[in-house]
DNA sequence: ATTCTCCATGTGATATTATAACATTGCGAA
DNA sequence: TTCGCAATGTTATAATATCACATGGAGAAT
């Protein structure tokens, strides 16, 4: 048995989709894409707003409001919990991040250019989150909502279990 | 327009999977079959699981825990949070009721027989919710955990939209 | 250029959801 | 009997989220 039961949960930037990668290209990517799409529909990535997002690319994992709003005292903001819920919200509105309702807590978006319905694998042991998609309408779910008469608007779908890289350390 | 924009949330048992149905019949039904299960597992279904159970087979939707732990109180049992989520956390772990997460609050199963992997449709105008099965692990959502070699455990599947009634009642 | 309006932000207070820690009780097994 | 254990009760507190209202700054209307 390893020393400890359960990963540290902020060690260096974690994975995307659980692969390394560069990531300071993928920060900067991203954030470059955000200003732009920002620019493009009329809408204001402030200052609060665009710290947020950063902090989230940058962690490349699920934060709860209440560490972000940690870090946003620290870069000078406002220390309120309303000044990052509303950063959050508003980038949750637009795509550009995501809530894990399982975790209340949120996570940049890995691909915020096209609208999608997104799915998140979320690792029970170092809370990494990896997002995908997911047409959830289209199989039993659907079938379910159509049968029912129900109108589908938004999915949530989030599989808990093991990532790859707490797999191998269990293992060892 | 009508003279509510929203439902009032409790308006007598609603719907499982949206459909009238006889009610009494349902709860008394589960209750019973929750007991034989309780038996053949060697669980105990205590009074205060029992009535937590009770309540949200009644209900037929989502309540969360402090709703139970008004309840709970008003029948007699101990009224400080720990009572509902230890019963909660009971029922659930044994599949009697599910969380929904993306309200914080608690249903009664709708087929507690077998284990399943549940999927729920949730109303944002009446907070009614019906459970139906899906198999996420199936399609999109599998191939890309086998693919990042991801083990999935538990999937969590919300659809959030509006239910046939309260469509209606939109329509009209 | 002034004023107006709107949206974003800042701040204090509070609501809602959830858990920790420890005492007590009651039941079945040794 | 008494031991152990699981369930319950209770106090306190943590973590998450929203309300309400004041302030400030950018662009539009005048």
């Amino acid at each position: 048995m390893t020393s400890e039961a359960r990963h540290a949960p902020a060690k260096g930037p974690a994975p995307v989709g659980f692969q390394r990668h560069d990531h300071d290209a993928c920060v900067g990517g991203a954030l470059a894409a955000a200003e732009a799409l920002c620019a493009r529909k009329g809408l204001r990535l402030t200052p609060v707003r665009r710290k947020v997002l950063e902090l989230l690319l940058q962690e490349h994992r699920a934060l709860g409001a209440y560490a972000i709003l940690d870090m946003l005292r620290e870069a000078g903001f406002g220390s309120q919990p309303p000044v990052a819920y509303r950063a959050l919200d508003f980038l949750a509105e637009h795509g550009f991040v995501h809530r894990i309702e399982r975790l209340n807590a949120f996570v940049a978006c890995a691909h915020p250019e096209k609208s999608h319905s997104p799915a998140f694998m979320v690792c029970r042991l170092c809370e990494t989150v990896a997002e995908t998609r997911s047409a959830p309408a289209r199989g039993a779910l659907g079938a379910a909502a159509r049968a029912a008469g129900f109108q589908i608007e938004r999915t949530v779908v989030e599989a808990e279990g093991v990532c790859p890289a707490c797999a191998d350390q269990a293992a060892s």
